[in-house]
RNA sequence: GCCCCCGUAGCUCAGCUGGACAGAGCAACGGACUUCUAAUCCGUAGGCCGGAGGUUCGAGUCCUCCCGGGGGUGCCA
């Protein structure tokens, strides 16, 4: 477990400010939140600090003899070398490079799992991502959600929480009723029985071939003619439903740790649902109203009432909303729960936080991830997403013309934030000017290549003489390579996965960079060829972490 | 109407909870392969950061208004 490079040069300044405190240089302050910077210029060194500008106006002093004062006491000590003030006031640090050499050691050491650390300290946290209703196949958007879901987890991970990722199933409700009664119709139609399909049915070909599939395990022991589809085959057909989602959701290498059912939570007679419902009522949440029961939101941030119990007795969505958040959270004891959901929920948002102070959580403790829409192109042309049109629309589509690879990648490209264009045919090109993601693989798979053609040439990693690593192009790529616990550390705390495709990005071309400049392998120079190897397994170790994170594959060779 | 997101290079987008001359990739132009993977690298060009005010020592970043794009605003999910 590494702490971040950035914490410790932190701790440094703090040790700093607080001695020219003591020694009356600085009068008392505030505590103040230090933040250590990297500098967009190299030439500003490897870390910067803005403390005494920020200082400045407080202690009445000018910000450059602020940071004087601070500056010359800072240790110049491991992994410190050198301290400069610079205008208006910085402070700008340059790490000692034999210190940062050595760091390489624990990073081969580390493998894929280097940058991990321990901000997180093993509080629990529920990621519940994707969450679509099972009446039909993972769409296109399902999948941003799901990389989203998945790298977010994956960073939390990272960084020292205890994760938990999960899928919500909304196996009840009046979605599912007419799903049943649709798959009826269709499993009818397989009889030659003219079987009328119902109002807003779902007209997919999916239930055509899910009812035909149904025909053929238990042939026409379901047929009914009550009007009604009989249990087991709406049972059936659900569960058909979920596998394929589940299928598809693999492909993509996204796995859960937990399947929710919805309707779990009406189970028994001290079923989370009515548990949850008698919570709101005793804390005089609920209103009731034409008939309906209303949850008060209005009272605890939202803009209006939302209905829980229709007047014909049906909960809603949102009832069953609020019962899962009360067993996500008093049930199941999450510190923090962060729901991804797409920006068509956004007016949701409120409600539910509410409602999580409603049954006597922590609305805060909540925290809604909403991502934005997906739109396909194929170079410059607009790819419509409709079956009328027979253009690619489902998630599984989308894998197989790009490739688990490059759909994570792509969807990872973007903050969750921006509406995204997706190139399906940058995406599945191979070339790695167009597929970033097959830029980053082969630099991966460079190392792994450089590393044999050592072994074959008898040369072997060392880190004996790390001190003949002196090429600026050496240099840079050890300083990308320690830089990822701290990307971790503020990926983890923005919940913006997003950054890794970027990072990734500039290491393989750090990598690339050195690769191309420095001779690795020269058989005369056997020292340095040791030095060059260490590097080399060090920014694979770094290459094959930032690609774990992002769910991308780590090749030995391409 | 009200609420949320976005508007940065020709294109797709980053920009670290205000900081030092605005970045990347692609596209464009000019270079580099008897070499461990040239699936690469080096260089050039390209921007009133949608517009107008304001806060600040300092604004792409914060506030207000306006313009443009998307989403939401049901006893739907």
């Amino acid at each position: 477990m590494a702490r971040a490079t950035r914490d410790l040069v932190g701790e440094l300044v703090r040790n700093a400010l607080e001695l020219a405190q003591a020694d009356g240089a600085l009068p008392p302050i505030q505590p103040i939140e230090l933040r250590i910077e990297r500098p967009k210029e190299r030439d500003h060194g490897d870390y910067a600090c803005n403390v005494a500008l920020r200082l400045a106006s407080s202690v009445r002093r000018p910000p450059m003899e602020v940071a004087e004062v601070i500056s010359e006491r800072i240790m110049r000590s491991a992994p410190i070398a050198d301290v400069s003030v610079a205008p208006p006031g910085f402070i700008n640090i340059a790490l000692d490079p034999e210190w940062q050499r050595t760091q390489l050691l624990s990073v081969i050491e580390a493998g894929d799992q280097w940058g991990r650390i321990d901000l997180g300290a093993g509080r629990r946290v529920q990621v519940e991502f994707v969450s679509a209703n099972p009446t039909g196949p993972l769409q296109v958007g399902n999948g941003r959600g799901a990389v989203l879901g998945d790298a977010l987890a994956a960073v939390l991970d990272a960084a020292g929480y205890q994760v938990e990722r999960e899928y919500y199933v909304n196996d009840a409700g009046a979605q599912i009723r007419l799903f049943g009664r649709t798959l009826n119709a269709r499993y009818q139609q397989q009889f030659g029985r003219e079987a009328a399909m119902p109002d807003g049915g779902y007209q997919g070909a999916y239930m055509i071939d899910l009812a035909s599939q149904i025909k053929d395990e238990v042939n026409d022991r379901w047929l009914d003619d009550s009007g009604d589809p009989p249990a087991e085959l709406s049972d059936r057909g659900l569960a058909l439903m979920i596998e394929q989602i589940r299928a598809d959701l693999a492909l993509l290498r996204v796995e859960f740790d937990h399947w929710q059912r919805e309707s779990a939570l009406y189970d028994g007679d001290a079923s989370t649902y009515s548990i949850a419902m008698q919570q709101l009522r005793d804390g005089g949440m609920v209103v009731e109203k034409d008939g309906a029961v209303w949850f008060r939101a209005d009272e605890l941030g939202d803009d209006k009432d939302n209905v829980l119990i229709r007047s014909s007795g049906e909960p809603t969505y949102f009832a069953s909303d609020v019962a899962y958040h009360y067993d996500k959270f008093l049930l199941r004891g999450f510190d923090t729960v962060i729901d991804v959901w797409g920006a068509d929920h956004q007016g949701h948002v409120a409600r539910t936080k509410a409602a999580v102070s409603a049954v006597g959580g922590d609305g805060d403790a909540l925290e809604v991830l909403l991502y934005q829409l997906v739109h396909l192109r194929r170079g410059d042309a607009r790819v419509r997403m409709s079956k009328r049109t027979g253009e690619i629309v489902t998630l599984r589509e989308l894998i197989e013309e790009v490739g688990a690879d490059a759909a994570r990648f792509f969807m990872l490209q973007r903050s969750a934030d921006a509406q995204m264009d997706f190139d399906l045919e940058a995406a599945a090109s191979a070339d790695p000017r167009q597929n970033p993601a097959n830029y980053v693989r082969y630099a991966h798979a460079r190392c792994a290549s450089v590393l044999r053609a050592a072994d074959e040439a008898g040369l072997a990693p060392s880190s004996d003489r790390l001190d003949l690593l002196q090429e600026p192009q050496e240099a840079e790529l050890v300083s990308e390579i320690l830089r990822l616990p701290e990307l971790v550390a503020d990926m983890a705390a923005k919940r913006e996965p997003h950054h890794i495709t970027q990072y990734a990005q500039s290491l393989a071309q750090a990598f690339t960079q050195f690769y191309d400049h420095c001779r690795i392998v020269v058989a005369e120079e056997p020292q340095r060829s040791s030095a060059r190897l260490t590097l080399t397994q060090a920014s694979q170790a770094g290459l094959a972490s930032a690609l774990r994170l992002i769910g991308v594959e780590a090749p030995d060779a391409m």
